[in-house]
DNA sequence: ATGCTTTGATAGAACGTTCCATAACGCAAC
DNA sequence: GTTGCGTTATGGAACGTTCTATCAAAGCAT
């Protein structure tokens, strides 16, 4: 390891002060032009590049963003929704400069949000983007704590309050409305909602969202719901089982599911039946996995916007950071209907 | 934002050195006992945590290392094989207080890695795991000024030789090999492989213990290749269809797919052209991507063991980072055969 | 020429930690 | 009571930057 070029090497050689030099790399001040060239030649011939720990020092800012999936399954990270966040928080962070650092925490049932707040209290990230995912119990534990230590983070399908929280979420009542509206469009009138006994608060929206298109339609009154015990897709085959079996009331021609894993579960269980798909039963997933494309038939889905919610929370946060004003502190963001071979 | 507490207000409180604090935190020096707890105490009391940024200076060491994506498609971290090398990197710099920071580069043909290098100029990064996808032309050019910068990082899935730099490869050919000597003992003899047009070093080995298995198996006269123009489902259903219309030959009774998207097309062209999987043709791809589990019938497939590369990736670099010993410079990980339904 | 404003460059003090060398301490041995 | 020695504690410098305030020079109207 050569020793670094400092900025007070690059003075020395261009003849002019430290001061001057970080006036250049900034912009701040005025600079004569004749210097600034000089020093600007000086900085490109010495590699010239500054130090990020003692710029952060100074400035009391590390100009990075955290992105923090709370899930005790260490492998969370790999889920593609997060990965499709990290990008969309990367492309805005370089754009001004900033850094993305991401981790899951090592969970301690007495102080679960310690190893986030850790990341904070050490200056190590400005603000977060944060996420609570998989089945843990101290979530609301967690938020409260986040909330109270007056920290600056985005949290992501989750209605938060504070002062410093951003929330991020998708439309998830409006993309269920609009599932459900194209299926009774396309002549659909017995149509089913899969949800999960696990809960994740968008997919209330999303089951609110089908029942709302179901009575704006007046079809309020053949609204039929089935719980899934998980977000597996054995959960939903076991679901779309129970649909079949109870004959008490007549088979549905459409299934809305609150996810794609139920709704690849579900698939399963229908064609098992000797049902065709869409000819017999349509289906609509929700969340676009990448799998809806390579399944037979293709799996009709609604897409969040997870790239965009990534995005728009290291815009906002950044804008936070520097003072600049920001829009409401909650957003939401416009999912798509993806419609494929399954309707 | 209050202000932080800093080590002279522990210091302070505590009515001792700055010193001796900072001997508390690390443990190096040693502290009598009593002294030990007391500033403990006021350590907890006040909430003291060392600015990172501080630390970092005086070290000149970031204590983060960064996971850098090469590739011009601004989601390619939303590539699960990604997340999981960044979640396995996060599990082992948890245990060692390190941290891991993302990113995917700005591309400019006249300087691709500069984006990278930065990174390290800056010491905002002591080490990176690196790895290249997607179709980019300068990939070599990359490595050559990576190496030349006497930097330190691994690299995934490709041998590059330097001093600094760390290989960390999939088992491709034993894991190709397997795949096929089960087809052989299933007693297929007409196995053909489903290469790629686009360039991808781990591919190779995929095709060469192919070939080695055939060879030892007595079949080294029966190898069949066929490309496809790139890793996408279509263009392995293509390249299936040619191998199904050439008339010449046989009809392969099994396949191996250089990736789980080639076999996936395959398997819609196999299907369309009215045989059954696996009873006429049986397959097995590479990679072990989600889908395989939900396609029908699900898909055999090699698995890559992602998540041990980011854990070794990231356990090598900081034992390095600290001087210690570290194994060969070039590291296997094994592959595991899953087998499901298409074979 | 004189005073007043503007522009450009600079010196010196922070930022919060760790490294280095030195000083104080306690205790046993002479 | 001095000497010697190992153990603990500490003061001061350094890490590389930016902030604040000051100062010199130059421009402009009177």
């Amino acid at each position: 390891m050569k020793p670094s070029v400092t900025i007070r090497d690059v003075a020395h050689a261009a003849g002019v002060s430290i001061q001057t030099v970080s006036n250049v790399m900034h912009g701040k001040s005025s600079v004569r032009a004749d210097i600034q060239a000089r020093v600007l030649d000086v900085i490109e011939r010495l590699g010239y590049y500054p130090s990020q720990a003692a710029q952060g020092l100074r400035q009391r800012a590390s100009h990075t963003l955290g992105f923090l999936v709370f899930d005790p399954n260490p492998r969370a990270l790999a889920d593609p929704v997060h990965g499709e966040v990290i990008a969309g928080m990367c492309d805005v962070a370089r754009t001004h400069a900033y850094n993305i650092l991401v981790d899951t925490p090592l969970i301690r049932p007495d102080a679960p949000a310690e190893h986030f707040l850790r990341l904070f209290r050490t200056r190590r990230i400005d603000a977060a983007v944060i996420t609570l995912s998989g089945r843990v119990d101290g979530h609301d534990e967690v938020i409260r704590q986040l909330v109270e230590s007056e920290i600056l983070f985005a949290i992501l399908e989750r209605e938060v309050v504070g002062d410093q929280v951003y929330c991020l979420l998708g439309a998830n009542y409006v993309g269920a409305y609009a599932a459900t509206r194209t299926l009774i469009e396309r002549g659909h009138t017995s149509i089913a909602f899969i949800d999960s006994l696990q809960m994740w608060p968008a997919v209330d929206q999303r089951l609110r969202g089908y029942i709302g298109a179901m009575e704006v339609h007046g079809l309020g009154n053949v609204v039929r719901v089935i719980s899934s015990i998980d977000w597996s897709a054995d959960g939903g085959a076991a679901a779309m089982e129970r649909l079949l079996e109870d004959q008490t009331r007549s088979r549905p021609t459409a299934i809305l599911a609150g996810n794609d894993l139920l709704a690849i579960g579900a698939m399963h269980t229908i064609r098992a039946a000797g049902l065709r798909i869409p000819a017999d039963v349509a289906i609509i997933g929700f969340d676009d996995f990448e799998f809806t494309r390579y399944v037979e038939p293709t799996l009709s889905t609604v897409r969040l916007p997870s790239y965009d919610m990534g995005r728009q929370a290291a815009q906002l946060l950044i804008q936070h950071l520097r003072g600049e004003p920001t829009t409401d502190r909650r957003c939401m963001l416009p999912t798509e209907l993806i419609l494929r071979q399954s309707v």
